[in-house]
Order: C-alpha cells, then sequence, then structure tokens
DNA sequence: AGAGTTAGTATTGTATACAATTTATTTGAT
DNA sequence: ATCAAATAAATTGTATACAATACTAACTCT
C-alpha cells in the first residue's frame, strides 16, 4: 500500500524496498508479537540507514501491521482468535460486495485468470501434498485479489489490503480438511460460473459462503447447531 | 489514526502534531489538489525540522490523505463525484454493519450521549440558521463515530474511519434541503431508538437508509425512478 | 526560428549527529 | 536482605548535512 504513487513508475526508493521486506518477514511470522523490532538493527541488516527504515516502519504502523510504543520502539501486533474472527466478519461484508460488483464490470481477461487460477489450485489439492497447502494459499490471495480488481472500487481494494493480509501462521489451509478444502475449491469454480454469467446476487452469495466457509475452517469451531466442522466427514456440500 | 500506540499516554510526540495540522488543514480545503505540499515549507510555518514532517506525510500517505510522487513531492487528493459516490457505497456496507453489531454491545452512557447529541442536532436544525450546518456536521460525525465504538470492532472503527473523511467543501449538509435535513434528524432519533431496543435489524436498517439519504443529498441527483429528490417538496419520508 | 541538448536549480531521498526519554543497573540506607 | 533513589546505558525522537533526482531555462546546432 506504499504505492499510492500515481503514474510516475520510476527508479523504487530505499523506503519501499524496506517496507516490503519488514511486512514479508511480519508475514512469514519472523517478528513475534512480544519482541521489540530494532531499527538500528533493521538498518545494519539491509545495509540502510535509519531514516528509511524509520519511514517504512511509519507506513507499516499507519497499516496497523505494527505498534508503536514512543521512546521504546515498535512491535509486531499480537493476533488473537478474536482478531481473526474480527477480519472474517469483516471480509464476510466487503467480499461479497466487491463480487457483487465485479460481476457487471470484470473483463473476459479477468475471467480466464480466475479459471485457470482455480484450475491450478484443484489440481494442487487433489494431490493431497501437506507441502502444496502454501502455493494454494498463494493463488487464492491472487483469486480474491483478482475479484476485488475487477469490482472498478480503489477504497473497497484498499480496505479489503487492509485486513485480509494475516501472518503466515494463522494463513487457512492449514486448518482444511480434505472436505473444507474440495468445498472451498468448488466455490473458487461457482464463483467463476457466476461472474460469468454477470449475476451480482449469485456472486455475492457465493462469496459470502466461500469466506463463512473459511471462517469456520479457521476457528476450528462448529458455527452453533450445526456440525459441519466434525471430523472427516461430509457435511458441507 | 496515528495514535496506534499502546497504553503509554506519554508526552506526544512532534510528528503526531505535525499530522494533526495537515490532516486538519487537508480537510479544510487549505491545500488544493494540484498544487504540491512543500516539506521546507511546512517544516519552517510549525518551527521543526523536516524529519517529523516527512513520517507525518508517511502516515497520510498511507491512509490516502495524499498522494506521492517521487522526487517530486505530495499533493492532497483530488475528489471526484466517482469518490464520493464510491465512499457512500462503502458507508452503506460498513455502517450498518456496525450498526447491528452496536445494538447488542452500545452501554447505557453511549446511548445518553447518542441521545443527546440526537436532540442538539435537531435543535440546531430547527433554528434553520446556515451558519449552524457545520455545527451540525460536527455532532453528526461524533453520532457516528460512537456508533462504530460501540461496534466493537476495531478494524471496523479504523476502516471506517479511513473512508468517512470528507474535505469540508464536499461534507454533508451543505446541500440538505430543510426536508433532507428534517428526515436526516428523525434518523438520528430512530437510530437511537432501535439501539436502546437492542434491536440490531432495525438499527442496521436505519443506519442504511440514513446513509443512502445522505447520498442522495450529496449527489444532487435522483435514484433512478425516484421523485425523492425534488426540490422543496415533502417526499422522502 | 525551432528542436534538442546541457547546465543550473530546486526539491526530495538518505545518512549522520545530537537530544530526549525510557529502562536497567548499581549503590546506598533502612 | 530488601527497597528506594540515583546513575548509566540503550533506544527512539529530532535536527542538520549531504546525495540523488527531476524540473527549468539557457544555449547550441540544424
Amino acid at each position: 500500500m506504499l504505492d499510492t504513487r500515481a503514474e510516475n513508475a520510476c527508479k523504487v526508493t530505499v523506503i519501499e524496498r524496506v517496507y516490503q521486506v519488514i511486512r514479508r518477514r511480519i508475514l512469514d511470522g519472523h517478528y513475534s508479537p512480544e519482541v521489540f523490532i530494532r531499527e538500528e538493527v533493521l538498518a545494519g541488516e539491509l545495509k540502510v540507514s535509519r531514516t528509511p527504515v524509520r519511514e517504512a516502519l511509519r507506513c507499516l504502523l499507519s497499516e496497523g501491521w505494527i505498534e508503536l510504543f514512543p521512546h521504546r520502539g515498535v512491535r509486531a501486533v499480537s493476533w488473537t482468535f478474536a482478531d481473526v474472527r474480527e477480519v472474517f466478519e469483516l471480509r464476510a461484508v466487503l467480499e461479497p460486495h466487491g463480487a457483487q460488483r465485479a460481476a457487471s464490470r470484470i473483463t473476459f481477461h479477468q475471467l480466464h485468470r480466475l479459471d485457470a487460477l482455480a484450475e491450478q489450485m484443484e489440481l494442487l489439492a487433489s494431490a493431497e501434498d501437506e507441502e502444496q497447502l502454501d502455493s494454494i494459499a498463494r493463488l487464492n490471495d491472487e483469486f480474491h485479489t483478482i475479484v476485488m480488481d475487477a469490482a472498478e472500487s480503489p477504497r473497497l481494494q484498499r480496505l479489503t489490503a487492509a485486513i485480509v493480509q494475516v501472518p503466515v501462521s494463522r494463513r487457512s489451509f492449514f486448518r482444511y480438511g480434505k472436505n473444507q478444502l474440495r468445498c472451498s475449491m468448488q466455490h473458487h469454480r461457482e464463483l467463476v460460473a457466476a461472474l460469468t454469467a454477470r449475476d451480482g446476487d449469485w456472486a455475492a452469495a457465493v462469496m459470502l459462503a466461500h469466506i463463512l466457509a473459511a471462517r469456520n475452517a479457521q476457528l476450528q469451531q462448529s458455527p452453533k447447531g450445526s456440525s459441519a466442522a466434525l471430523p472427516s466427514k461430509e457435511g458441507e456440500m
């Protein structure tokens, strides 16, 4: 989100590089939530001065990645179950809305890309290889990004991007069972179909189901009065 | 949004002061969207060095208040009608959701405050004094902030705060007709009633109507197939 | 005269130095 | 021995100095 600059795609600045590195490290779980990130150390590792490090940290601060204790330092924010629940609740509001908008705006090129992504993910999922889950997560991120991009609402895109990024330690799919995974893959297929049909309501409904299913898997607790989360049982589709 | 720091409420830093000043100036329309904001000038006016100015600008950049042209400077973002429409569309999604959550979480203290605000605004509105519109706008901002605060979802609060702030030149109420204003005041009353009754659905519905009415007034164009925007005619309630 | 090039200037980007504040350690008294 | 106060160390906050980049304008060549 640091590239809020306009058309001028000139030589990138050091600040942006530092920003990307720190952000990546936070996502990778490199920084524990309870340990302070020292500017001097970062500057030394990246072979730059403290100035661009500080400015990158300011951006990450505004975007909620880190929390600041004046005169003491910054730390990666700690994620609780409540946080995860909160993020999914907001995604359940924002992403269906985005899918609704995308239905009437998405291009053929984007549709084809979504289709290809859905196929790739399905392939990786059927391999049943635990190692592939991270690849699926990456493709899934791109899938959702494309949909929100097709919604053609820069602010919606920004808001979504500001919350969906979650440390890899808590990222989806790692807690998915086989059936949950298959269900999720089917959602992707259906969403492509809904978007192809230019049916906004359908697309929004599928997206909502997709998010809620993900939340269920992520929180590892069945919603009230349901048995959908029973392990190794088919109860979702 | 710069006070993402934790409990430590120590002596405020220069960066925060500068941040608030620039933000206020942008809201007041002090900076035209097409003129570059010079760091040196700001530093001179505020009697500080460029460093805190730059860090404050970084925050404003991440929050979408300004746009950066590397090696050239920053400018206040320009607001088009499309932007206003986009903001209201997102508010129509986020704020009803917040009202829904608030219904089961709002405290008696907050309810009383909302009631007081609604009364104050009604009083100012009945005065029919054009000068009071800005006061109403401020009270209205506080009203909405309290509701979203009562929703007890920090991320929802942040997301909302990130989009609702609009330059004063485009702020609501300035384009409101008498009837539109009365309608809006009634929405506040009804929302307090819905929240008092702990009825989330009711609260969300009222909030949605409130936002859509505001959008209609702001865009000064009637929604398709409606005559609600006819001037000086009673067609809304 | 006009277009391209080149030097100059202004502004941001980065590095370093200093000040302020906080935390940890040490010393002293009870 | 324990607690308190004072001092020292470490780290961030701020200021200043320098470097890199982009815009401006003058100048030359066609």
